[in-house]
DNA sequence: CGTCCCATTATTACTAATGGGACGGTGCAGTAAT
């Protein structure tokens, strides 16, 4: 049984007055906070106050002081999905330093020994564990649910919550059912952080997350301390030989530590090497790598002993070295979501700090390599034949993945991801031991094929668009800050003036005046005669960049929308 | 989508061009071999 801990909580009742006094007691005495950052108390209180909430805040301090906080004042545990065990420590460690915290923190993931997480769910179970962190695979387990809701959670927080996303789409679809395990848990408060996320991946975290009328809050995007510069370059040498003068030319000025970011795990390995044959102290990262040895460079990067790391993706989430001075990309991100996330690990200590993209046009094919992939309908109609014929056979286990990887012959990635879209269509579901079932009153296998191929569709134009974003973003001739928190919604009034674009003088000096002249200013809904409802993200000159429900992002010329009249405002 | 690597071919040389195919990123968890 939980233990009562009514005299420690603020029942939802309580005045939002005597809220706000327990939440900044329980600041102060448990982080030493005189003051808070943006948004953060803002978050703290709604979570409070029983409301679910989506908080975009900066990284580094800041986000996890959301649920410490207001976990304290709870009335049940916290349960905390992050989605690295790396991460998870980490988290877990830094609440055990606290002093004065009601309750313990531990952690519930397959790096621990078989007993260690029985003792984590025992200790929800007798109320000596408040928060618990674990990875979205374990709630795919039902005793890992069923312990949990008998705990009664009162918060479900998700931490880093653009992964949602990113990655529930084929990486990690667990990702993508946490919004069931949400509801089988009695929809507890449910909190989303993450650091970037534009609009359509914030109303995906919504609705992925089962999320409530939620409050977002969201504050602190500018990071005006960083410089944001691009590079253009038509070859392949060049481009190389220009990433090199850039970390050069940052570190001979004293500018360390610094993060290269390479699409590929070879670039990051030549980059590296040509790097340290400089004279540099330089070390590569990426998932390829042996554990001992990624770990051993990332604690190298936070001892300082590194003047640069090149990685790919896999370094970052959970890296918080405030003092790192440059991030140069060697290759554009995939989106602008991901870009910023990648150049906001430098300058947090609120120093100058450089960003560099090295850009060539061509560097987009790998990206919009990963963005593609729409599975053949026969291929789709083909697993869900199999699935809808064993049940139909009478087979009431199922079908097994292996069984239907030799079946198909298909490898285990391209099957996982057909069976993620024909679940997402009501055609199958998957039950807890892995096993394939029919869905009560599935499609037929023809038409969850055509379903499947068509939200796969979709998926890939929003994804590519994200892409064209990104060239967007590398290719445009104004403000680059202005144009990246339009990108998230946020406008900026004034060119920025920490800029290679403003640096040039091409910036245009009042954006305002240009909004005035188009009939379709920054935000306002409109509804276009084929792609339907979407919003103004951005207008230049003469386009304007709308972000569409169904199809992602279309840079739009205002002349043509008008003569053809293509586009008109929504009523909202 | 773009690049790299290898094989093939066209030739007759220690090369050079062309074409096809493979490959490219992120981590959990669970299992098997030490």
């Amino acid at each position: 049984m939980p233990v009562p801990r009514a005299a420690k909580t603020s029942p939802a009742g309580a005045s939002a007055s005597v809220r706000t006094r327990r939440l900044r007691e329980v600041a102060r005495d448990l982080l030493g906070f005189e003051d808070f950052r943006p948004g953060q108390e803002e978050a703290m209180q709604s979570v409070v106050g029983g409301r679910d909430t989506l908080a975009v805040l900066p990284s580094g301090a800041g986000k996890s002081a959301v649920y410490q906080v207001a976990g304290q004042l709870t009335d049940g545990p916290v349960l905390v999905v992050s989605p690295l065990i790396a991460l998870q420590r980490d988290q877990v460690d830094r609440l055990d330093d606290l002093d004065g915290l009601d309750g313990e923190a531990a952690q519930l993931n397959s790096a621990l020994s078989a007993a260690d997480q029985r003792a984590a769910l025992e200790g929800l179970a007798d109320g000596t564990v408040r928060y618990l962190f674990l990875a979205p695979e374990q709630l795919a387990k039902p005793e890992v649910v069923d312990a949990i809701a008998a705990a009664r959670p009162a918060l479900f927080v998700v931490d880093e919550a653009h992964c949602v996303s990113a990655w529930g789409h084929d990486f990690r679809p667990d990702y993508l059912r946490l919004g069931a395990v949400v509801e089988q848990l009695g929809h507890p408060t449910v909190l989303a952080l993450t650091a970037t996320a534009a609009p359509p991946v914030r109303a995906e975290i919504v609705e992925r997350l089962a999320m409530r009328e939620p409050v977002v809050v969201v504050a602190g995007f500018d990071r005006p301390e960083i410089r944001l510069e691009v590079e253009q370059h038509a070859d392949a040498h060049g481009k190389q030989k220009a990433v090199l003068d850039r970390v050069l030319a940052q570190i001979g000025e004293g500018h360390v530590p610094g993060i290269v970011y390479s699409a590929t795990r070879k670039g990051t390995e030549e980059l590296a090497a040509e790097l340290t044959d400089r004279g540099l102290r330089a070390r590569a990262y990426h998932a390829g790598l042996r554990k001992a040895e990624r770990e051993e460079t990332q604690q190298a990067f936070m001892d300082d002993g590194l003047d640069v790391v090149v990685a790919t993706t896999a370094f970052g989430m959970g890296i918080d070295k405030p003092d790192t001075r440059f991030v140069v990309h060697a290759e554009p991100a995939d989106s602008v979501d991901s870009y910023y996330q990648e150049i906001g690990r430098a300058g947090r200590d609120g120093e100058p700090a450089l960003a560099v993209l090295v850009y060539r046009q061509e560097d987009l094919g790998l990206r919009r390599f990963f963005a593609a992939g729409v599975p053949a309908e026969e291929e789709l109609q083909q697993v869900a034949g199999l699935v809808s014929a064993a049940e139909a056979a009478g087979l009431d286990d199922g079908v097994d993945v292996r069984q239907l990887r030799e079946e198909t012959g298909r490898a285990a990635t391209p099957l996982a991801r057909d069976l993620n879209l024909l679940e997402q269509v009501s055609a199958v579901v998957l039950d807890e031991e892995g096993a394939v079932h029919a869905a009560d009153g599935a499609p037929s296998p023809a038409e969850a094929a055509a379903a499947a191929r068509e939200l796969a569709e979709h998926h890939e134009q929003v994804d590519q668009s994200r892409v064209e974003m990104m060239r967007g973003y590398a290719e445009t001739t104004e403000c680059r800050r202005q144009f990246l928190l339009g990108y998230f919604g946020e406008q900026l009034a004034q060119p920025c003036g920490n800029c290679d674009n403003c640096s040039a003088g091409l910036s245009r000096q009042q954006p305002g005046a240009a909004d005035a002249d188009t009939p379709f200013p920054a935000q306002t809904p409109v509804q276009h005669a084929e792609w339907g409802p979407g919003v103004v993200m951005r207008v230049e000159d003469d386009r304007v960049v709308v972000l569409f429900e169904e199809v992602g992002y279309k840079t739009l010329g205002v002349a043509a929308v008008v003569a053809n009249d293509l586009l008109e405002r929504r009523d909202t």
